[in-house]
DNA sequence: GTCTATAACCTGATAGAC
DNA sequence: GTCTATCAGGTTATAGAC
């Protein structure tokens, strides 16, 4: 590098993580253009000459950061897989490839999960198309595992309580904040370790348990 | 009522009702008052004479929407506990009274669950703090409840993972219809019943059980 | 209570000079 | 690649007639 290069990143990235850390705050649709670059500290029209329009710059933000995240996921359930032998990886270790990346993210960076939770409900269906996309043969990848680490659940449940687990996990996380505040004197998720051990507890007594309780209608 | 009455509901039940629909479909932001009265069939002034502005709009939506919602889940926590003996409750019946009109509302209205989700993410602080006022005294109350029904569950795991439900319980119901797109064959909660079920069982299988996988930081 | 008309402002997007 | 200037359209909210 030279001597008296400024570090200052380019003009499209410092728009990305603009507009990544305001989408995460503010939501897509609560976020103009004008707030990214004024945050950014670049002109307003340099957002159009780097990206296309808001929709793709929304796009390459996501990308951005998913990516990543389900590249460390599928590797963390590779080395579990080549560690142990054929067929005998643990249920939890399975939930531990899914959920730790997203945790240590969360750790990491709290706008990540804000960013994962917009997705739950801002209503752009090529929005959630395209993410469905990112997360490509993912989904399949990791039900496999699941299937073959719990044969004895059926795959209709092992697909649903995991996806189960995937939105109490993102709820948690994002309202961590709220909820030490309503319930102060114990910290629950201050350590990702700790809060991954429990969840992995938790999320597999639970896949593992049949149906007891008889719910009868009022 | 009088023959020739035409039973059109009042200016301001019409926008309610819409403005609930499309909140839920399109987001708060992402719904604008001429959207609504479009819908309502008023006319756009309107929406400013019977309610201040577009933020109290949206207070009434989710007062109208979750009060009947918290009353019937008290009213079901209260019966089981007058029906049981003192202390005698289970856990699964204050589950079942927390998530039941839950899920029916979902069932008989689906865009119930969506205004649910909103909160998770419109970025509005306002209407946080307002939907807090309007859960009120609630979460201590199951939370007591909870606490008598598992004594041996300390208070503040109590509190964590049953919110962990909650956010398990607004994901699937809100993705449900996805979920069976990407998973077909069988339907998981095509009957708010079994859901409740196997809901039940996974929740208390989950708080009754004990951390035992090591989680180590690679 | 209901309507028309309009104010004041913000939005994404683009043309064209530099 | 970066800027200024501007466009066409949408937004909430209000004033004032009926």
């Amino acid at each position: 590098m030279s001597a008296t290069e400024t570090t200052t990143k380019p003009t499209s990235e410092r728009i990305l993580d603009a507009a990544e850390g305001l989408f995460a705050t503010q939501g897509i649709r609560g976020t103009s253009l004008k707030e990214i670059t004024e945050q950014a500290e670049v002109n307003i029209a340099a957002v159009n000459y780097h990206f296309r329009s808001k929709d793709a710059l929304v796009r390459e933000v996501y990308q951005r950061c998913f990516q990543p995240l389900n590249a460390e996921r599928l590797r963390l359930l590779e080395d579990a897989e080549s560690a142990a032998g054929e067929g005998s990886l643990a249920l939890e270790q399975v939930l531990y490839a899914l959920f730790e990346p997203m945790v240590r993210a969360w750790q990491e960076n709290r706008n990540f999960i804000l960013l994962v939770g917009r997705l739950q409900s801002e209503p752009d269906p090529h929005l959630n198309v395209f993410v469905q996309g990112l997360y490509g043969s993912l989904i399949d990848r990791f039900l496999r595992a699941a299937r073959r680490a719990a044969p004895d659940v059926a795959e209709a449940q092992l697909f649903f309580w995991i996806h189960f687990l995937f939105g109490g996990v993102v709820y948690t996380l994002i309202n961590s904040q709220d909820m030490e505040r309503m319930h102060p004197g114990q910290n629950l998720i201050d350590t990702s370790d700790m809060f991954l051990q429990d969840l992995i507890s938790f999320g597999t007594a639970g896949l593992r348990s049949r149906s007891q309780f008889p719910v009868t209608r009022s």
